[in-house]
DNA sequence: ATGTCACTTACGAAGTGA
């Protein structure tokens, strides 16, 4: 079982790379941020065709996030628990069932938070405690669970071609990476970092500066897994690649496979 | 060199968000 995530910066405008990165990866459960458009206007039709089920949290102009998997939704459901006046769409959480049990996925776009002397800023940090007390009711059901999506987070030093260039973003201040922590000690693991230490993994370039030519990349799009989808962990990965088409999105998929058993 | 891109309103170009 193979599962991606992947900020594609408004899937119409994307729809041909989506396209011909399904077929080249083969993911099973794709988490898609940033589809930028209402339900009605989601591409399905040719994701369909390629044998996904679809199911889409959208809203006009900005955010949205979306789930293909070619393992039919049991349940489907849009929004994060804690705030009922929150009208962003950025979570979408979804039940599908495999061969020996059933596996949880959830598509998130967590807030940017820029600048940080804002409301935004406050919106986020309250996002991220809103995730952490929805990750920690669902941990409780000790299911295999994966949280994937644009976490506009840089974990680490480690994470940034230049953390100098950071300190003072939404993405890198203390606070940020505190709350991430604090969601990952319930028990997460990250699936890139589990599958390697190096420096220079990164899912997200600036289309400024020729950031991608300079590899002046940071990585902020994460797979969590819960201790029962990381015990199933067998590979995971970034495709850099896909930064390099014609008329890119600014980040690129993330995936991991796990040994269950689709179907 | 804040050097780009996508979306909106509304018909050209500016504002917003990232």
């Amino acid at each position: 079982m193979r599962i991606a995530t992947w900020n594609v910066n408004s899937v119409r405008q994307r729809l041909d790379h989506l396209v011909a990165w399904l077929k080249e990866r083969e993911p099973d459960i794709v988490c898609l941020q940033e589809i930028k458009c209402v339900d009605d206007a989601f591409p399905r039709e040719p994701l369909e065709a390629l044998g996904y089920n679809v199911a889409v949290h959208g809203q006009k102009t900005f955010n949205g996030v979306a789930l293909l998997s070619k393992l039919p939704f049991d349940e489907v459901a849009p929004g994060l628990i804690g705030d009922d006046g929150d009208v962003q769409a950025r979570f979408l959480e979804a039940l599908v069932s495999t061969k020996t049990g059933v596996l949880r996925v959830v598509s998130l776009y967590l807030p940017n938070g820029n600048p940080p002397t804002t409301e935004k800023y406050t919106y986020k940090i309250n996002w991220m405690d809103r995730l952490t007390n929805f990750a920690r009711e669902r941990l409780k059901l000790e299911e295999p669970l994966l949280l994937c999506g644009d976490y506009n987070v840089i974990p680490t030093p480690a994470d940034a071609k230049r953390p100098e260039a950071w300190v003072n973003d939404a993405l890198f201040l203390p606070k940020t990476r505190e709350k991430f922590r604090s969601l990952m000690n319930l028990g997460f693991t990250d699936a890139v970092r589990a599958v390697s230490d190096s420096d220079g993994l990164f899912t997200f370039w600036d289309y400024q500066a020729g950031a991608f030519q300079k590899n002046d990349g940071i990585r902020i799009d994460h797979l969590l897994m819960s201790p029962q989808a990381a015990d199933h962990l067998v590979d995971a990965g970034i495709d850099k690649h896909v930064r390099g088409w014609e008329k890119p999105s600014d980040h690129v998929p993330v995936y991991v496979d796990l040994d269950i058993e689709g179907r």
